[in-house]
DNA sequence: ATAAACTGTTTATGGTATATACAGTGTAAA
DNA sequence: TTTACACTGTATATACCATAAACAGTTTAT
């Protein structure tokens, strides 16, 4: 039996784990991973993902970039380490009682917002399956909207790919409509994305046959509507997902 | 009536879209903006994304490095050139004499190919709707699928937004499985995820109360299944939405 | 007391994207 | 034909970046 403390992990989930043993001599830190995540993620924040450099996030804290690799392999895991942190929804919605289909409604708004709190979340690539303890926890929260479900094992894993890739595609185009609203577009006049004058002159009913009516009639930039208007899509479109879990539920009685 | 022609879009998009004037005097250019984005996308299939520079994809092609700037704007340029380069599914499967649900299911099929057949695809993040000429000839398509349905143009769009978005999904977990199965894990043994031996002894049932029996059956790493069985989950979600699209167009009569 | 193991820093290396200045080249206007 | 110009690809230079290596100081275990 393999009882080591699982090794063969990245060192970034590693120590995302806690798997850092720390032996006793040497001067005390004087920093800490928790406040060079923090650091980071308030750059990040304020000035998107490209302002993160090494050398950055130490001169905040007031160190010299080499100090940031006594705690963290390299910045490739510091951006996992930020990805994951931000994951961190302990102070979780209640959830207790209530059906499935509003337990899986805010699994999927859980997950927009933490993708509209920090919109950097979306520029770092995922690079797989997750394995860190926080985004763990999100697939936990996904699967526990299945709980009570008559579903096996890869039915469940399967609604939850649903859900988190639907509500992974939603942060992206609020994040989009939220940046074209700060960017000090008016709603009212001009709610819809900084490029559709251009759009229009570009697709051609030719070429985009069944695209050029939707983008015509302002639905494809979200023109002529207010901001909640791809709250209303977002729903829509989960809605339909729920739906079809339900028909599928009742298939299997 | 503004005739522009779309000039305030990002120098590589209208590069995208054949935008650019070019004058007559000079020397013969000696490159195309096609040769650049054809060696930089097998680069990419070859070594991954990491392995593109500008000099690298330069020097392949016998210039310097700086030669690429007399036809593309930017390295962030030439990524988003690619990913619309590969977004061109000229030749599209039959189509024509097929229901709405098999459509969507091709629809989807095809855009996971994308995904598989370039690897690098989603490690370039997504910046806003898209744009491109060949990334909205992918929405134009997605649209048809729904052309005979009794659906507004919001309507569409979401189910657009629902459809790409599993895909997207789908890709980026068959991507990994891919990468494991050629890396030397042989199917039978070991078809899961490298870290799954690892996980498990991490993923506690306190901590994680609904993972932790996935995780135990080995259904989140995809263990003791056949290459196919993502394929058969990749069905299933499918499916599930589809369903959900039918209910809704049935609950409309 | 001493050695080991750690700390943060300094310095150095090789990489990156890309601004700028340049010499050559083909076309358009004189 | 001459000349001016707009382009070509290149060479050079800048400023950044991640990070390896060497270092001097500090704490603990022996």
């Amino acid at each position: 039996m393999e009882h080591q403390n699982g090794d063969n992990l990245p060192k970034g989930v590693a120590l995302s784990w806690g798997l850092i043993k720390q032996s006793q001599r040497g001067p005390k830190r004087e920093l800490s991973i928790q406040q060079i995540i923090d650091a980071t993620i308030e750059i990040a924040d304020k000035e998107g993902l490209s302002a993160v450099s090494m050398s950055r996030v130490a001169s905040t804290l007031g160190f010299t970039a080499m100090s940031l690799y006594r705690y963290i392999p390299s910045k490739d895991d510091l951006l996992l380490l930020i990805q994951d942190a931000v994951c961190d929804i302990s102070p979780l919605a209640e959830e207790a009682d209530s059906d499935w289909r509003e337990k899986m409604r805010q699994y999927v708004k859980a997950s927009i917002e933490i993708i509209q709190k920090h919109p950097w979340f979306i520029d770092i690539p995922i690079s797989g399956v997750p394995i860190m303890p926080n985004q763990l926890k999100m697939v936990d929260r996904g699967l526990r909207t299945t709980r009570e479900l008559p579903l096996n094992d890869f039915e469940k894993m399967s609604i939850v790919l649903l859900l988190s890739g639907y509500a992974r595609s939603c942060g992206l185009i609020m994040k989009d409509m939220d940046r074209a609203v700060q960017a000090g577009m008016k709603p009212s006049e001009f709610s819809g994305l900084a490029y559709s004058g251009a759009l229009k002159e570009l697709v051609t009913s030719d070429g985009f046959p069944d695209l050029y009516p939707v983008l015509m009639s302002g639905a494809y930039t979200e023109e002529n509507q207010a901001a909640n208007t791809v709250g209303d899509d977002f729903a829509f479109g989960l809605e339909r997902i729920l739906d079809g879990i339900e028909h599928y539920l009742e298939s299997k009685k």
